[in-house]
DNA sequence: AGCCAGCCTTGATCTCGGTCAATGCCGTAT
DNA sequence: ATACGGCATTGACCGAGATCAAGGCTGGCT
């Protein structure tokens, strides 16, 4: 019997199953020991849209691996003001490292499911791990790239380039289907028009306005207003701006 | 003689002073063996306003930190249109790690002096000591939430707001007199009316407005175009937009 | 089926910030 | 001292996107 098998046997928890197969996943840094002890204090939960997340005290003491469905990151203004800063898609970690406090809030966009350990477990890992720091830090690296991208769509794109470019993230994201040599996505969009207007500093009504022009144009197609459909998309790609 | 008189001493270069006094700096967790190989290999640089810093084939492979001035981060849009997405003031490290291609450019706003060590280097160092690791790590992560913190500012506040957003941002970091408990700053700012458009995603016209209009309001006095005295400083956090 | 609530779309109008253009200021070189 | 070049300010006007205000789908409920 292998430990893989132990870390996926019935009596503890399985150790979010995504993370060795995908790309950004955190866990594959972890040696056979490290693994069965980080899956033995883990535990799964499904939420709904909308739930807060890392909101209550529990959830400040720990972190996540996201297993599937979008987490999106925001801050807020005193007077109501929202913008979406990130979101987080299976595989990704969720949690900052190394800082007690976050300005930042987390909500479930879609439902969404968990895999959450104990902030100490992590910490001690990342010390015994210097691979597994390695990953969490080369993650934050990536968000920050991501980060800075979104700067230049959020001060510098007009709407249409901004829906233009979201649409793109996603279907980079989402599209089960995706093959970057393929010229054709199609997904289930994760989010409101709202939380795409919270996400590209728009209002509600110019998300909705950009949309349907890039419906007449027949750049997309949308079906009971959560499916897109780009038969086109470097007809998509030359609107994003570059 | 103790390591750190070697160090200092006259016959190897000079290792950025400033890392082990101030807060960001990324030295500072080396051991002292560490310390003079890194120095060994460092060298000291000066360049003038405007000079690409990274841009030859040189400077790709190599890492510096800022001993004094202020480096601009940028994004380019195919058609020229510009985004600053951050600053690096003193003692910030500058340079992406574990990462070859950068899609970011560095460009001194003001004279900039810097320590420069070749990659080569700063990544054995990453692997022996996991301190030095964890303090890059810390600093992304600093980085990544002034990035998120901007994200608001670009997509969800008014030009005025950006404006006292950006002088309190620049006050915090410049100012040598700083006293968070006073209410008082002065500085000299470090960019040009045109760098400030490029990181608040206006233009150059509205950005003078806004100064005008703090100037005619007292809020700050501003002699030869670039030093700002802000007399209230709550005043201008309130125009912030929290 | 029919109703209701929550999103989404569409239209009319307004406004903030962009654009275009002229002028002013300051530091440097002649 | 003057002239020049680069940056900054100011004004007049315009337009992309916000705001305000109706409706329209759609999916869940009774």
């Amino acid at each position: 019997m292998t430990v893989r098998q132990d870390v996926h046997s019935d009596d503890i928890p399985v150790l979010c199953q995504s993370c060795e197969a995908r790309h950004r996943g955190v866990c594959g840094a972890l040696d056979p020991d490290q693994l069965v002890a980080l899956a033995r204090s883990s535990s799964k939960h499904k939420v709904e849209p909308g739930a807060e997340l890392m909101g209550d005290a529990e959830a400040i003491h720990s972190y996540s691996n996201v297993l599937s469905g979008v987490v999106k990151l925001t801050k807020t203004l005193s007077d109501g003001r929202q913008q979406i800063v990130g979101l987080q898609f299976a595989p990704d970690f969720l949690g900052r490292p190394l800082k007690a406090e976050n300005v930042i809030s987390a909500e479930a966009a879609t439902a969404v499911s968990l895999c959450s350990f104990p902030k100490v477990t992590i910490e001690r890992m990342m010390k015994e791990s210097p691979g597994f720091e390695r990953r969490l830090f080369s993650q934050a690296l990536s968000e920050l790239d991501e980060a800075r991208g979104w700067m230049v769509t959020l001060g510098r794109k007009t709407a249409s380039e901004k829906v233009a470019t979201f649409l793109l993230m996603i279907a980079r994201n989402i599209d089960p289907t995706r093959d970057p040599a393929v010229n054709f996505a199609a997904f289930d969009l994760p989010l409101t028009r709202a939380d795409i207007a919270d996400f590209l500093g728009l209002t509600i009504e110019t998300v909705s306005r950009q949309l349907t022009r890039l419906r007449t144009d027949d750049v997309i197609r949308i079906e009971n207003n959560r499916h897109v459909t780009v038969e086109n998309l470097s007809r998509l790609e030359r609107r994003s701006g570059a």
